[in-house]
DNA sequence: TGCTTTTTTTGACAAATGTCAAAATCGTTA
DNA sequence: TAACGATTTTGACATTTGTCAAAAAAAGCA
């Protein structure tokens, strides 16, 4: 089954027909490590699945990277302004290993939004999980520490740890690199 | 108009029949100052909005309350995880100040998911837009320091620094009462 | 008005984290 | 293997922010 619509029935039941149609419109993309989806500015409207690969996203802010986001096998990936606004991205978007994935315009999915109450709850099902793990998110910056939120991280998702450099996963956390090499330590 | 349909036609347009059906489902409810609308635990499924009032939601962390929202009039208002997945809430939400509500119950609300494609993408538009402002703060606990997000509020938020206390403030922000007194005296 | 309670401010100090520069380590490739 | 570049660690120090306790100010109430 393709990728993108394997992780689309995770947040609902699809018809036949709707998987046909949808197999049309996904596209697959093969980017190489380095390479950008999406800088910021610029208007990708697509919703994408990461089938292989490593993604990050992040913020240009006073000539610093911070990275907000990582995308790995199987996740569903997007930048809101784009793909829910129609707007200019705030964020980039950049691959930190070699990545294949699949997508589908936002114009097709608007279509299926409109003709398919079920593609519609899905799409719905998508926004609400999003913004389970953004109040997730924003609690843990919040209220724990720089050692709390390595561990956080630790826990909740080791491949990172395995997979992305230490400068990455400190600016993730919102930390230096400095003090997350000094907490590691321990 | 009933004021939570009015936030609701903000999101989308609602046909007149089902507008008649929603004045059916809508209740109001009016708290005093210090009520609590929900605590850590409870499965409250109900989408509100304020007529008018204020409303904070805060986690309990080691004894302590940490504030992470503050609901105004005319806000929509309603905590993830009872209503996106009718799980026990992790956070609690109080009253400010008396406060009127309009609100449905999650179970009427899938039933007009089901039942109307309009009432669907107003569902996904709602959602869609509160991943927008959870990115945006999550963006400012990240990368701000206390000082900058207290001007960011100031610029943004200016009437929760006239109706709530410092000491809410400061936990919203994530910063100490005695740090965010000294920022102001600037 | 005067009293009580709550909220805010202040001071002294401690703890956490950042910054900069240099050294060490690791990985890749010639 | 040797050499280069990228990444990580370390040290010294500065800055930010937190904590605790007390004082001051403001708000609420009899």
């Amino acid at each position: 089954m393709n990728p993108l619509i394997k992780q689309l029935k995770k947040y609902g039941n699809l018809t036949s027909e709707i998987e046909t149609e949808l197999n049309e419109k996904i596209k697959s993309l093969i980017k190489q490590k380095g390479d950008f989806l999406l800088k910021e500015g610029q208007i990708v409207s697509n919703l994408f699945v990461i089938e292989k690969g490593l993604v990050r996203s992040f913020y240009n802010i006073n000539e610093r990277e911070i990275n907000v986001w990582f995308g790995f096998e199987s996740g569903i990936l997007g930048s809101v302004m784009p793909l829910f606004f129609s707007q200019p991205s705030i964020k980039n978007i950049q691959f930190l290993e070699d990545t294949t994935l699949y997508y589908i315009s936002s114009n097709d999915l608007e279509s299926f939004y409109k003709s398919s109450q079920e593609m519609n709850t899905i799409g719905r099902k998508m926004a609400e999980e999003y913004c389970k793990i953004l109040e997730e998110r924003s609690f843990l910056l919040q209220t724990h520490t720089a050692e709390q939120r390595y561990h956080w991280l630790l826990k909740n998702q080791p491949e990172a740890l395995q997979r992305i450099s230490l400068g990455h996963i400190a600016s993730y956390l919102g930390i230096s690199q400095e003090t997350l090499s000094r907490i590691r330590k321990k």
